[in-house]
DNA sequence: TGTACATCAGTGAACGCGCGTTCACTGATGTAC
DNA sequence: TGTACATCAGTGAACGCGCGTTCACTGATGTAC
C-alpha cells in the first residue's frame, strides 16, 4: 500500500472514530486523545491530518451536508415513483439515518448543543434542505392547479417533523422502524393537506387518505 | 442571614450558573470547578450541595420539568380568552422560552447531545407534553363534533413545530419575535386544518384563516 | 443577656490523571541515478 | 536492477494545565444554659 493511500485510510479512520463517539456525548465533548487513541495512532499523528479539532469539526460538517445533498437528490428521484411522493421521501430519508446513524446523531444534536461554528454549519444546510423542498412542492403545486401560499410555512413545517420525529429512528429497534415511518408520513400528509397541496382532482400518484401511496 | 438562608443561595447560584454555562457548550462539556467559579465558591465547597455533576444535572432537569407544566397550565388557562387558542398557546411559548432563556437552550439542546439520562428524562417531559396537548385537543374536538382521528398524530406533528421552530427565538433579536411567533402559528394552523380541527361551523373564538386569532 | 460549645458552609493544599501541544526521532516508502 | 539519499506518517518523552476528589481546617451562625 502506498504512504498516500496509508495517510488516506487513517484520515479515514480519525473522521469515522470521531463520528462514532460523539454519538454518546456530542462532539463537543471529545478530546483529540480519545479520537486518536480510537484511530489507533499516538495524539501527536493527529497532527499529521488536521491542524486541531476544530478542523476535523468542520470536515465532519461537509460529511453532513453531502450526505443531506445525496438524500434530497435521492428523494428527487423517487418523485416520479409509482409510490406516493411523501411516503417515498419519508423512507429515503429513514434508509440514510438508518445507513449512516452517526452523520444523523451529529446532525441532529449539534443542531442546538455544539459550538456556534457548528450550529451555524448545521443551521445553513438545514435552511437549504427547506429551499429545495419549497421549490419541489412548488413545482408540483403549479402542476396540478394547487396554492401555492402557504409552500414555504409547509415546507419548513415538514422538514420541522420529519428532522423531530425522524430523530427516533436512532433509538428505536429495527422492527419498529416502519411504524415510525408511518406515523411520519401521516404527520407530512396533515400540513400538505392544510397546505391545500393533497386531495385535489389532478394527482401525481394514486392515493387514498393514509394508507397506500 | 441564617445559615440556612445563606446555603440556599449559593445553591441557586450553583443552578444558575450551571444553566448559563450550559447554553454555550451544552451541559455535558462542563466542569465541576467552571461551574464552582461562576457561583463565586471553591471547587471543594460544591460537594456541600451536590454529590457530583450528575446530581445537579438531574436538578436541572426538575426545573425543565417543572417550567414546562406552568406553560402548559398558562396555554391552558389562555383557551378560553377572546383571542384565539392556538395564538395564545405559542405566546404563552415564547414568554416562557424568552424569560427562562438558559432552561429552554437546556430542553433544547440536550434533547439529542446530552448524556442518555439527561436525554430520557427530557424525552419523558416533551411526551407528556404531547399528551396533554393531545387531551386538549380531544376535548375541544368532541365538544365542536369535530373527528378525533387524527388528534394524536397532529399534537406530535404541532409540538416538533413548536419546539424546532420557536428554538429560534433563542438566536433572534427581540423585534424579529413577534414575526417567528406568526409564522409558528401558521404552521399550527396547517396541521390543525389538516386534522379538520379548523374551519368548522361552531368555533371557540372568531377566527379567520390565518389573521386575527 | 452573656458565655461556652456544636454545627457546618466554605477554604486551600494536595493527589493523580488526561488533556493539548512541542520536539527530536525512526523507519518504511518514494525518488534519482 | 541496485544503491544512496529524501520524504514524511507515525512515535514517545516531556511540558504545563485544568480536571475531580480527599482532607484537615476555619470561622461565622446556631444552640443550650
Amino acid at each position: 500500500m502506498s504512504r498516500l493511500e496509508q495517510k488516506e485510510r487513517t484520515r479515514r479512520r480519525l473522521i469515522d472514530a470521531a463520528l462514532s463517539l460523539s454519538g454518546e456525548r456530542g462532539f463537543s465533548a471529545l478530546s483529540l486523545r480519545e479520537i486518536a487513541k480510537a484511530s489507533g495512532i499516538t495524539a501527536t499523528g493527529f497532527y499529521r491530518h488536521f491542524r486541531d479539532l476544530d478542523e476535523l469539526g468542520l470536515v465532519l460538517v461537509d460529511e453532513v451536508a453531502l450526505t443531506l445533498r445525496q438524500l434530497i437528490r435521492e428523494a428527487r428521484s423517487r418523485f416520479n415513483a409509482h409510490d406516493g411522493r411523501t411516503k417515498a421521501s419519508i423512507a429515503a430519508f429513514m434508509d440514510y439515518a438508518h445507513r449512516k446513524p452517526h452523520l444523523f446523531r451529529l446532525l441532529l444534536g449539534e443542531r442546538l448543543g455544539g459550538s456556534t461554528a457548528f450550529r451555524s454549519a448545521l443551521h445553513a444546510e438545514i435552511d437549504r434542505f427547506v429551499a429545495e423542498l419549497s421549490e419541489d412542492l412548488e413545482a408540483q403545486a403549479r402542476e396540478l392547479g394547487q396554492p401555492t401560499d402557504d409552500i414555504p410555512l409547509a415546507a419548513e413545517a415538514i422538514v420541522a417533523i420529519v428532522f423531530t420525529v425522524g430523530a427516533e429512528v436512532l433509538e428505536l429497534p429495527r422492527h419498529r422502524h416502519a411504524g415510525l415511518a408511518d406515523r411520519i408520513v401521516k404527520e407530512v400528509r396533515l400540513v400538505l393537506k392544510g397546505a391545500g397541496l393533497l386531495d385535489t382532482p389532478r394527482s401525481d400518484s394514486p392515493r387514498q387518505p393514509t394508507a397506500p401511496g
